[in-house]
DNA sequence: GCAACTAATGCAACATTGTAGCATTAGCCG
DNA sequence: CGGCTAATGCTACAATGTTGCATTAGTTGC
């Protein structure tokens, strides 16, 4: 095998023209292969559980470029902390769905409010955070069979 | 004059149940005086520039207790602070417009998303955030006549 | 008005989430 | 390989919010 084991992932980095480490690839891999968004704590268990183990500022700065080089986005939960996304419509503004009982967020990718809304006059609307708070389907599911 | 002073904060605080406290009142009468949301250092200022200072963990407390009264309400901006607004439409959900240049918070009473999306199938929404992020007319007119 | 009861407060210590400075390591490039 | 410097790891710090508990003060009954 002469070339052919670079992962999707360390392309990605490569293209946006940073150092490929070991830790954003790792990083970025596990966004990719999450379905589900992740915070920081997520994301250093599951380093740690591939025996890689990595500082907490380096965790935070990793996130911070990958959210910069448009390779994940970000989204602020109603319990002050960051969840991290990769794949899907990074770059565009969609709306997310927060579910209260098992606490994971999901993209809501064809609702994009700042296309809906008109603003009183002088407002200059730049982005637009859309968070729905409620019962996911699993644990309306969940519910539906208990209670 | 028998007993006409007493405050209609006072009034409300007591219509709740809760008892009618200093703090309390000061803080309620705070929030209804500013036309923009605080957040705790606002409060904070505000009570000491009034002579009458305050334990931290008190504040959060009373600012808490007036949320939960829905004598206030409270968004969180994108620096993972909280802001509070007294008056309006305390318990309905509606929009909010957060000034990136001079970070004051307004809101939005006649946006209300939750009643404009619909979500997928299962899931089951109790609240929605609708924070828009921008340039504020204020701080538009500035800029236009600066640059 | 006063005493008693307990909600509310004040204080200290702690928790969580995120940042800044700086020496060291390790990608990258020739 | 050797040099350059981006990225890392570490320590210390900042901002925001919480917990436990002793003390204070609002209310209620008399
Ligand atoms: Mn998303
Ligand atoms: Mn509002
Ligand atoms: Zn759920
Ligand atoms: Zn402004």
């Amino acid at each position: 095998m002469p070339t052919p084991d670079v992962s999707p992932a360390a392309h990605l980095i490569a293209a946006r023209g940073g150092r490929v480490t070991r830790a954003r690839i790792a990083v970025l891999e596990i966004l990719q292969d999450s379905p589900r968004s992740l915070n920081h704590d997520d994301v250093a268990a599951r380093l740690a559980a591939d025996g890689m183990p990595h500082d907490r500022v380096t965790l935070y700065r990793t996130l911070d470029w990958l959210v910069e080089q448009g390779l994940a986005h970000r989204i602020i939960g109603p319990d002050r902390a960051r969840r991290f996304k990769a794949g899907g419509e990074t770059r565009s503004q969609h709306a997310h769905f927060h579910c209260d009982r098992c606490g994971h967020v999901l993209c809501l990718e064809s609702i994009r409010p700042e296309e809906q809304f008109a603003l009183p006059a002088g407002y200059q609307p730049e982005r637009a955070e859309l968070v729905f708070h409620g019962t996911c389907a699993d644990c309306g599911r969940q519910r539906g069979t208990k209670a």
